[in-house]
DNA sequence: AATGAATGAGCTTTCATTCAT
DNA sequence: TATGAATGAAAGCTCATTCAT
């Protein structure tokens, strides 16, 4: 049982320290860009000593996919959670979930800046493509379920699932690149009634 | 008048290879990424020498602005053009935009590889996001007055045109991630149905 | 009482680590060479923890030179129990001592890695240097000595000591090189007749 | 003609680099130890900057490796002349091989310092090793021959040339261990004595 | 205008050493 | 004593930039 204590301890400082790196690096990719951003950022950003990173995380690359990947998880939790919490029908649980891609807390400068960050790498680093890739395949499936339940209670016709998903994410996703170039300019008034008027539009019955 | 000549030679010359090293780092960006292309990769890309970047570009910060406005510009021709000769009405030129954005063309891995590389350095690069912005400004203001026009048309009520205008330009960039990300999953079908589907939906007396 | 029994005891336990710590060097050493042990590699090696050695020996320095000093003891046993075990003239004696330089247990590619290693360093460390010459001279001397006598014993004219005693020696020395860099090509019983044949040819009434 | 010209200039420029840098190698080598040679080291050694090696060898792995190619074809340089130039007998050859390796160009600290730092990484090398056992096969094989001839020459009986060829190459490398553990005490007398006597021994006859 | 050898600053990574536990 | 997380100096290596040709 002191073994199992102890244990435990030790592993919760380990992914204690992990996550200040993490979060250190999200700060810095957001602040410097990628390609900017050297380790010796992430300790000093952390408080930290300049081997850290690779005692920790072995090399620069695994902390970058880690990161990819806890921004991903994060994303997750939060989406999860409002679908849960969100209902009864479908159709409130489609309209909070697209009211989720446009909340502060979401659409916020430094979170959009590294998830950009990381799919302008995509195309060359296989890792952040299937860790991406994994994630949009979640989402849209939800999606495309909701809005083929909606469909089904509204008896809507000629209008496909698949379609009107594919439409409402990569609309959200757009709209984070519309507010990344131009926060000014971006209106978030502009932005929800972008969505609020398609689902209006293809789901008269329902919102 | 000789002097004139030659210098008008030596002009288009050095234009001719300010391009080729565009086109080259073009290339490089694509496949190996933004943070990992270097001026040497670019050059051998090229089929030249080594220090030839620096010679005609200054350093590497304009070697991939110029690039940035490269892309830009040629996504702008190929915009203007469309819109000048679709037509006649604005719900055809419209529709013949947003055919552009899903055209092999465009809708091209290598191509996006760059946009998103770009895009994933705005947010640190002031140069880049100025260049993004315009182009976006420009494009957001094409597609609004258009809208305007069909909404004016249709005598549609309670339709913004620049919610419309924000959601087709979100939902084809979205789309372009949507590539970027899994091609393989990409279905180009679902994705004209999802923005034709919109368009149906929002202007039902024109599409 | 007690506490010199407990004294005493730390203190074996104190060497024992020690030990086990050279023990581990020494493998360290043959594996990897000397350039890529580290300190993580020996402490690991003995199953101990990170930073082990510096508790023990202070130094990675003071460690290797232990660890030097150990095989040189070690060997220096073998050779003095052998000079002493074997007999009862200086013929046999030196006859045995040339044969343990070739027995399997010295004659060992670990070993022989670890005895080339710190040669290979002897140069730019005068530590290491002491050790290895006063072994050096130690064996020097007796095997000297035993040709000196075999000389007197058997009236042999022209023939210097320590001319032969340095031939012996270089020939062991120059047939471990032999063993180290081609072990497949080593034939032990050539290299065995090198001896006695030279031994046989020096000093012809002894072999 | 141009081209075959500027190439051999361009070839010659480079060769002379390598060479410089592998000059300025065995220096740091000799001085410091293989372990303790740095790059910037090399560099400051041959009067250029730190990048310099990675330009022209592209590792320091390589480095070493070229300059251990580099001593071994010198070596082998020198034997061959040595070999041609003597005579007319086999007698006359192998005595002035064996001198040879105790010629003050050889016989150098600085020289068998380099040696010795190699064969001290021969076991965890294999690039290293491979390098090692072509030369050491090479002289084994001629020296082999030269005692096979002798032998006919001599009529001798009972003498095997492989076991005479082993002792002798064996003691001239033993006497270079010898010569860089005590120079001082190192006496050019007594080894080349304990190399005659050797030969006078087995190949009385002859020397 | 073009080359490509050379530079040197800056990066990731390694590792001997320290120190709180 | 022993641990192992943390440090920070130093290493190998990369690459934008310069410059003699």
């Amino acid at each position: 049982m002191a073994a199992t204590a102890k244990n435990t301890k030790r592993t919760a400082t380990r992914e204690k320290r992990r996550q200040q790196l993490i979060d250190a690096t999200v700060k810095c990719i957001a602040r410097k860009g990628m390609g900017n951003t050297t380790l010796g950022d992430v300790a000093k950003e952390a408080g930290l000593s300049q081997g850290i990173v690779n005692l920790h995380f072995e090399s620069k690359d695994n902390l970058l996919t880690e990161t990819l990947r806890f921004i991903a998880d994060e994303y997750k939790t939060q989406f999860n959670r409002v679908f849960e919490r969100s209902g009864p029908g479908p159709a409130e649980k489609l309209r909070a979930l697209m009211d989720l891609d446009l909340r502060p807390s979401i659409l916020d400068h430094r979170k959009l800046a590294v998830w950009f960050a990381f799919w302008g790498e995509v195309k060359s680093r296989p890792r952040y493509r299937e860790v991406c890739e994994k994630s949009d395949e979640y989402y849209d499936d939800v999606v495309c379920t909701l809005c083929s339940e909606i469909i089904a209670e509204g008896k809507y016709e000629n209008v496909s699932a698949a379609a009107v998903a594919t439409a409402l994410t990569s609309m959200t996703n757009g709209l984070w690149l519309a507010f990344l170039i131009s926060p000014q300019r971006f209106d978030r008034h502009i932005a929800t009634d972008a969505v609020v008027e398609y689902l209006r539009s293809v789901f008269p019955k329902h919102f």
